[in-house]
DNA sequence: TTGTATGCGTTATCAG
DNA sequence: CTGATAACGCATACAA
């Protein structure tokens, strides 16, 4: 037989505007009007249309509706991965925000990778997105040349040069930082140790070592050599970099951790062995992920509120969208939580 | 003037196919085929329009592309939240290996709502994905009516009962549960509680319980009322729960965690009591992340691959996106880890 | 190998 | 308030 079985039959060809009109006794003109300006069609023929469309299971199709409407409807976002709990608030607080204003979200990880991020950008500029956020500043200038090109509104997140070209929310990863130092240094220490994640292309993590040197040097230090590990953010990579460090003479007294990741590695190692923290080591963190609270003792670290990064986003585009130029927002200030794990040094 | 000023003017139209075709001197058609069938041009022409294309700045509008071609391109990925580093990571892993194939990823978060869901979905099925990744099946009926009727392949992930009417990507709750409840039976555990997510509308922890229930039953034992507690995931209220449990008479040898949050909280509390783990109390969690081999003494759980989950989506949905109607996958089988935090009962 | 012409599904303009 | 019709940007069958 060459028909086919109408139960599991060619997927019937979706159901179009045409058809609704057609069966709703209307012009197709209607059926667009119904969906994209109620008010402007009698009630009765609203409903009778509304019914058959849901009836057929119509709905305007996107394509088509962008073509014709030259607005997708679309915004991306940009990050490195989804695997830090930082970057993955962010985007949820975004999607939610957007979600509510019926657009949709792109997501797209480039993994800390330069040349992906510019290829990610390239394929959402494809995909006619309205805007753009993407995190950190630290990217091949071909990446924002492609976006300013197309005159679309974006926002680099994570990021607060006070002197930055682009847009952006976040806070001064180099000021939190410097607060940090600051707090160590008035503790009483001098012999401080950093563990920090990779610093070649990322301008963010860059800018926090920055805050720590210049903190130190206010005050006629800095970090010896033996005393600064850069690595991959990981709890083991804390744990054997505090290792190392201390088994260097002299030994820090104090260590910053360019997240609580890092911290939590290093406060673990510490104490496995055989030191006491605070009185023995010191130790910072950074973001204030749930756990850190309730360590033993509890991290001393800098909250960070990623989702209302993710929210301020949102809403700086969404803004801009709507042909307003928002004022530059001021900067997010993380907070520093002193908990249990910094105390003057043990003299 | 009513002349706008060249430089800061408005956004000049974003370059068409006809634009590049008159600058490269050749038809809109060899435009097109330089992008979607290069072989099918010569050379020196290609090489042209590839050059005048890069200078305009010019890619093919997705929009227009996805009417012609009737393909969007395009995969929606339905998760709970963000938040939960487990959903994260199968998102991370979707993304992944549907960017190597071209194709983009619409995220959305339900945010443990069935009608969002559905409304989510909804909103999908308009923008013509090709496909959809939805986790859990616990969700109104329409949901799944809407994606068949419009023979859309889709995926369920995280459930795997051996019955399920969907296509599934994971692993069994019940028997995973099933398994950390025996493991404690086999210790010599006969009293033991049950701290676990919500389970109205999640047939993933529903499962779970289930197959505790069950591993009890087959030897004769139940949970005593006293001894479950339903609730938020968090760290508190493991912490809560392990309090109030160990308020009862007799409390229990050993808990059962829904999670690893769960379980964290439920071993730092049960500590902060002054009971010593796993001798007076033991205590399972589920997921296994990063953290919890660090603990003191480290967690015993189940791993479970998460990124494992997302890749066996995609692939799974790419192949049915290429034609093939690729067989059903076994389950997922989640490993138990059996590190410090069970032991005999103390007698 | 290249060009012409048509269709994709919707919205918006403009008459009626 | 409603209907006819021209975009919208691109891909492809078909003709050259």
């Amino acid at each position: 037989m060459s028909e086919r079985d109408p139960k599991t039959g060619p997927a019937p060809r979706a159901p179009r505007a045409v058809d609704v009109a057609a069966a709703a006794d209307v012009s197709i003109a209607t059926v667009s009007r119904v969906f994209n300006n109620p008010e402007k069609v009698a009630p009765a023929i609203r409903e009778r249309v509304l019914a058959t469309a849901k009836a057929m299971g119509w709905m305007p199709h996107a394509a088509g509706s962008a073509l014709a409407r030259r607005r997708t409807s679309i915004v991306g976002a940009v990050i490195p991965t989804l695997d830090n709990e930082v970057f993955a608030a962010q985007v949820g607080a975004m999607q939610k925000a957007f979600a509510e204003r019926g657009i949709t979200l792109l997501l797209s990880c480039f993994n800390y990778d330069q040349d992906q991020a510019v290829h990610d950008v390239q394929a959402m500029l494809a995909r006619g997105v309205e805007a753009l956020a993407i995190v950190g500043e630290a990217h091949r200038p071909d990446l924002f040349a492609g976006i300013q090109a197309r005159h679309i509104p974006y926002v680099v997140t994570y990021s607060h040069r006070p002197d930055s070209p682009h847009p952006c929310i976040g806070f001064d990863n180099r000021q939190a930082f410097h607060s940090i130092a600051s707090h160590l240094l008035d503790l009483g220490h001098e012999t401080i140790g950093v563990i920090i994640q990779p610093t070649a292309g990322n301008d963010r993590v860059a800018a926090r070592l920055d805050g720590v040197r210049a903190a130190l040097a206010e005050r006629g230090l800095g970090i010896r050599p033996q005393h600064l590990c850069e690595g991959e953010w990981s709890i083991d990579f804390g744990r054997q970099s505090v290792r190392a460090m201390l088994a260097t003479d002299p030994p820090p007294t104090a260590v910053i951790c360019g997240n609580d990741y890092l911290a939590l590695g290093a406060l673990l190692e510490a104490r496995a062995m055989g030191l006491t923290v605070p009185q023995g080591l010191s130790i910072t963190g950074f973001d204030d992920i749930a756990i850190s609270r309730q360590l033993d003792p509890p991290l001393t670290t800098m909250h960070v509120d990623n989702h209302e990064i993710g929210r301020r986003a949102a809403d700086y585009l969404l803004a801009c969208m709507e042909g307003s130029r928002p004022a530059a927002m001021p900067p997010l200030v993380p907070t520093l939580i002193r908990r249990g794990t910094t105390a003057a040094p043990h003299t």
